[in-house]
DNA sequence: GTCTATACCTAGATAGAC
DNA sequence: GTCTATCTAGGTATAGAC
């Protein structure tokens, strides 16, 4: 019972996707990593938009489920923060291509994929600006632009995917550690 | 005495380049934002190639250029980081298109553009590192693994060009602060 | 489930008229 | 400096044999 065709063609794919781009890689460059002819691939596809929409939409609905866990969490905004922090590392590590192909593929989803993804991304944002905000209220966080703060410590962790030569040599429980500790208490 | 035709060909496709990626901004695309046929670009430009080499070595240069002045500054590494935060800005805002076809597109470089393009990311990027290491030496700096520091900062800095829309309606100087004051000093 | 063959389209780029 | 016309290569996708 090991994966699916389907689902070895998506993971080949999203490999593929996050070292050139969803525009540069061809079916036929997906079927040649898979030893066989493009025409083959659609006995398991319907086409390159549904290993896009597949690849980004599995992992769009981790972050979201993951994300309403923590909303729902009974922690102060401050741990609350250290969970999204710690999650976002934990999704990192498990899905590296396809987080690599929503950062910078979402724009060539088409049709209602394309509006849910930009949806989930929006709640998503959405949701880590109530956090700060609260924080922020409750005087737990400083008193700066909520926006700034956020960017800051979203743009890290959406590009935590970049940095897998490194990350490799480093156990997750000590980035998990060190990443809240920089992100929250600063670097001084 | 305004621009040249090539500039402004650089412009539009930069722009196109930044919505949509390299691969999938067609010179008919680049053509028809300027009004013309595809077949006249190539009295202006050689080749699809040679606009993106030329745009992202012209934002490269300017990082080098930038980063090489704050290194021989008599700053503390404390002093030496906010600059580089603060350059980071600057060219941010004055070259956002550019910027993010640097951070997306760079593996489509051929030739010895590429080449360049990635010696000069690994030069900034060490001289980055060394301003981190000598602040953890001299006790300023946290004493955490540097690579966590270099990258959390780094990458804020790399995706602010996807930050626009809020930039635009804040100030720079106030942007400026509030991004050291964040990545230097935390959100507590 | 994979193949060959192929349809149809769009890509980058060039030639030569104006 | 821009145009039309065109070349060649490569793209997604389908039909039908095995």
């Amino acid at each position: 019972m090991g994966i699916t065709r389907k689902q070895e063609i998506i993971q080949i794919a999203s490999r593929l996707f996050k070292e050139r781009g969803y525009s540069a890689v061809s079916m036929r460059d997906i079927a040649q990593a898979l030893d066989i002819k493009a025409a083959s691939l659609y006995n398991h596809i319907s086409g390159k938009q549904e290993i896009l929409a597949t690849l980004i939409i599995e992992v769009g609905e981790e972050f979201t489920s993951q994300m309403s866990q923590v909303m729902t969490a009974s922690l102060n905004p401050i741990e609350k923060i250290e969970k999204v922090i710690e999650m976002h590392i934990d999704v990192t590590v498990n899905f590296p291509d396809n987080i690599a192909t929503l950062n910078n593929d979402w724009m060539h989803l088409e049709g209602i994929a394309l509006n849910r993804v930009v949806k989930m991304r929006e709640d998503y944002e959405e949701n880590f600006r109530k956090i700060i905000k609260l924080g922020i209220s409750e005087g737990n966080i400083k008193s700066q632009h909520p926006e700034v703060i956020l960017f800051s410590i979203l743009s890290t962790l959406r590009t935590l995917y970049l940095w897998n030569e490194k990350r490799g040599k480093m156990d997750v429980n000590v980035l998990k550690k060190d990443m809240v500790s920089v992100l929250i208490n600063g670097i001084i």
